[in-house]
RNA sequence: GCGGGUAUGGUGAAACUGGCAGACACGUUGGAUUUAGGUUCCAAUGCCGUGAGGCGUGCAGGUUCAAGUCCUGUUACCCGCACCA
């Protein structure tokens, strides 16, 4: 018979639907296993064959832990809220909940399609008013807490989605989604205190199994940095905070620079001689968008501040104070002491402004010609009672000597800045607050939750940054909770993050309506035991939704203090490079090099695309996707089936194969763990190989073929194990094995004479260093290249070779 | 600039604590079956050389009986962050 992938396939699939065979109970007698993977933004172009990789791998894992006897929690959801729904929408006069729907039913049925083993019970979607309900919640919760607040604020704006991004959401000064021009622009904006638990996101990283460039990429985010803050008197009576992490350098301070947005400079205005030179420079620094910023930062720019002067604490001297936007208002105290002696950057504005470079720091060369920055070696000079001190024994000394004098202290630094949390946009979950004059900004109550989107009549964005609701009076207008006045609503939306920050929670109960998930499922379930995913999230999604939850276990709401125990990821998978031919790159539309899955499984089914996706290469890395290397893995599967058909009677395995079997479990069990599916693959095939050699396989052999099949090709396994045991392969126990029988009882060793390989020779497993050196020393080829030598040394590395060292 | 990663046949790639480099595939070549083949099967296939033999894991050194793997230096490419004081 032949191998019909079409008709199997659709069978299994829809028995699968039928029987809900991949449905979990909250049954807490049992073990459970929480694998997880990123639900993804159901976009009007369907799949492409980027997402069944990372979803394939870990069908695989909770297939085999459900063979394992745990209780398997594997969901899938939408991520839905989102700017391209909403434009399409735009587009088409649509509304955007219509096109959501259809997307998702599109996505859904392409994830069925693969053999995806999702309980389809516990899907749930962030655009759902029953599930986007307890986000708001969530919010409610934060601001209840301090932890949400409105800020007049510079913000990145995307000139093309007209929508305001977090940092995070800025790629090399443009918008990560579309690549549009970021600008600065001054807005009133939600923000998240992500920055009160920068210090646990840091610390807790030690509890979790992540990557290690997942931990560096979260902990160089963060970027926590140790330094003082020094306060500087000026001449005109006030003070300027600065912060550095250079303490020690502090006498080698010849300039102060603060940011173009500093306050003190309107504090300063009046008694400024260039306060026309230091408005200009301003607007333009505040016209600059994030690209062009980086593009000029080679070349420093800046203004003198005439009429002011700041006093360095630790000599008395009078030094300038400069305006540049090398300076940040958003870190530190957004002003500086400038050292050019031991900083590059203050060193180069040094040099463009004519300002003295003094050596506070000896052990480099000539610091007139470069900054000299080394921390480790660098002994201290011209510094009065720090000199001769070591860097860092005069960090200590120089901090506890201005905590002493009172003009400074110790500080803890973050790189990581709160989250801006609105977005002008109609297609996000809208924030529960309202404005009351008299009360200011209050939550709603949670009975008035889930606070959903009105109808409108357009849902274009606006040109002057004003949210597409805040036109709607109807919307606006209400009463505030607190004082029965009338109030007016925020008309911002949440940011797409915010659904994905606590959906695996939903998972473990998606349909409660009085808690966002009963205590005991979330005690149950999590922490999610393994979640794979992108390396773009790392610093977005990965970083957000633990927040939330570290949030949500301070508020007593989950039990554990990190939301996932591992987290791994994926490589993306590459097309072909139309511009280097035999190169790859990203699939992308204007490329047209995308492959759609719907066709590859059409012309060769979901099982071969699965094994595709997993033979391709390492997981971790980034994979061309090859037409021609789909026919190797289809073979495979075709020769399974032409196995099946010409087994061999047995109950157990037969002597030739039975070390052949027991290796390819412990290989295949070992290799889904550390995500070495190719290999894991490759061991099947071998396994073919050998049976070949045998003469085919018994019954008993090719049941445990079936069983480590069954997570990799599951429509196949599940047919020839029905047809050939009568039973459901998905039922079976994983396959064992036994260690001692995975040695073969004789190995082929190899003879070197000088470390160059001169013959071999079987032996018994486990012979003993002198036997294997005295057979060796009777190959003929081993005595052709040792004649007439003196043999000095004679190497016997049992099972593996021998090595006969000859002068 | 900082951080992370990669470099192995014609191609995708394997190689656990240093121990036979190239598993498993793709492709190619030859052969068999077939009316036919985007079928199946068999054989060969790292490179140079007719051969014995030599050379081979980006490059240059080093340690070792033995190095893709360890050490020093160096080049190229990819990814992230980027004026963070």
């Amino acid at each position: 018979m032949k191998y019909d992938f079409a008709a199997i396939e659709s069978k299994w699939q829809t028995y699968w639907d039928e029987h809900r065979t991949f449905h979990v109970e909250n049954d807490f007698t049992k073990p459970k296993y929480y694998a997880l993977v990123e639900f993804p933004y159901p976009s009007g172009d369907g799949l492409h064959v980027g997402h069944p990789r990372p979803y394939t791998a870990m069908d695989i894992v909770a297939r085999k832990r459900r063979m394992q006897g745990y209780n398997v929690l594997f969901p899938m959801g939408w991520d839905a809220f989102g700017l391209p729904t909403e434009n399409y929408a735009i587009k088409n006069k649509i509304h955007p909940a219509i096109v959501t729907e259809r997307n998702v039913n599109r996505f859904r049925s392409q994830l069925k399609m693969l053999g995806m083993s999702f309980d389809w019970q516990r899907e749930v979607n962030t655009t759902d008013p029953n599930y986007f309900k307890w986000t708001q919640w969530i919010f409610l919760k934060l601001f209840n807490a301090g932890l949400a607040y409105k800020k007049e604020m510079n913000v990145n704006w995307c000139t093309q989605c007209k929508v305001v991004l977090a940092n995070e959401e800025v790629v090399n000064g443009t918008c990560e989604r579309c690549h549009g021009e970021v600008i600065h622009k001054v807005k009133n904006q939600w923000m998240l205190k992500i920055t009160d638990y920068a210090q646990k996101l840091l610390d807790d990283l030690d509890s979790v199994d992540y990557f290690e460039k997942i931990k560096t990429a979260q902990v160089n985010w963060i970027g926590r940095s140790t330094g003082a803050e020094v306060t500087f008197k000026t001449t005109l009576g006030d003070e300027l905070l600065i912060y550095t992490t250079r303490p020690d350098t502090l006498f080698g301070a010849t300039y102060m620079v603060i940011s173009p947005e500093h306050p003190l400079i309107d504090t300063w205005s009046d008694k400024l001689g260039n306060m026309d030179e230091i408005r200009a420079y301003q607007a333009e620094a505040a016209r600059k968008s994030d690209f062009d910023r980086t593009e000029m930062n080679k070349d420093k720019t800046g203004v003198k501040l005439d009429g002011v002067m700041a006093v360095n604490p630790v000599n008395g001297r009078e030094i300038p104070i400069f305006i540049s936007d090398y300076v940040l208002m958003g870190y530190g105290t957004g002003a500086i002491m400038a050292v050019p002696a031991h900083d590059t950057r203050d060193w180069e504005f040094a040099k463009k402004f004519n300002l003295p470079i003094i050596e506070v720091v000896k052990g480099g060369e000539d610091v007139q010609k470069e900054a000299f920055t080394d921390c480790a070696t660098g002994v201290l000079t011209n510094s009065d009672f720090l000199d001769g001190l070591s860097v860092e024994d005069a960090k200590v000394k120089i901090k506890g000597w201005i905590t002493e004098k009172g003009i400074g202290r110790e500080k803890v630094n973050f790189k990581l800045r709160d989250w801006v949390f609105s977005r002008q946009r109609y297609w996000g979950e809208p924030i529960p607050v309202v404005y009351c004059e008299k009360c200011g900004w209050v939550g709603l109550p949670e009975s008035e939750l889930p606070l959903t989107l009105p109808d409108v009549e357009s849902y274009m964005p606006t040109d002057n940054g004003e949210s597409p609701l805040s036109t709607l009076e109807s919307f606006i207008n209400t009463t505030c909770p607190k004082c029965g006045g009338a109030a007016k609503r925020e008309t911002d939306t949440m940011p797409q993050w915010a659904g994905s920050s606590w959906y695996f929670l939903r998972y473990t109960d998606p349909t409660n309506d009085k808690e966002l998930a009963s205590k005991e499922a979330l005690k149950y379930w999590l922490p999610v035991d393994w979640y794979n995913g992108g390396m773009e999230h790392t610093t977005l999604h990965l970083l957000y939704s633990r927040f939330w939850h570290k949030f949500l276990y301070d508020e007593g709401i989950v039990s554990c203090k990190e939301p996932y125990a591992k987290r791994t990821s994926h490589g993306m998978i590459l097309g072909k490079d139309p511009q280097n031919p035999g190169k790859f790159c990203k699939m992308s539309k204007s490329l047209h090099n995308v492959v759609n899955p719907d066709e590859v499984v059409r012309d060769f089914g979901a099982d071969t695309m699965r094994l595709y996706e997993m033979f391709v290469g390492d997981f971790e890395k980034a994979a061309p996707w090859q037409e021609e290397g789909i026919k190797g893995v289809k073979r495979f599967l075709e020769r399974v089936w032409g196995m099946s058909e010409n087994l061999k009677d047995g109950d157990e395995y037969s002597d030739a194969l039975r070390s052949a079997m027991h290796k390819t479990i412990k290989k295949v069990s070992e290799n889904i763990e550390s995500l070495k599916f190719n290999t894991a693959i490759a061991a099947m095939m071998a396994l073919l190989n050998d049976a070949d050699n045998a003469g085919g396989f018994n019954r008993a052999e090719f049941r445990t073929l079936l069983i480590l099949l069954n997570p990799f090709a599951p429509h196949i396994a599940s047919e020839l194990f029905e047809k050939l045991y009568g039973e459901m392969v998905h039922e079976q126990k994983w396959a064992e094995y036994d260690e001692a029988l995975c040695a073969d009882s004789t190995v082929e060793l190899a003879v070197q004479v000088n470390g160059k390989v001169k013959a071999r020779f079987n032996a018994p497993v486990d012979s003993d260093s002198e036997t294997l050196i005295s057979i060796a020393l009777e190959l003929p080829e081993v005595q052709k290249a040792t004649d007439g030598k003196t043999i000095i040394k004679k190497i016997a590395v049992p099972n593996k070779l021998v090595n006969i060292v000859v002068k």
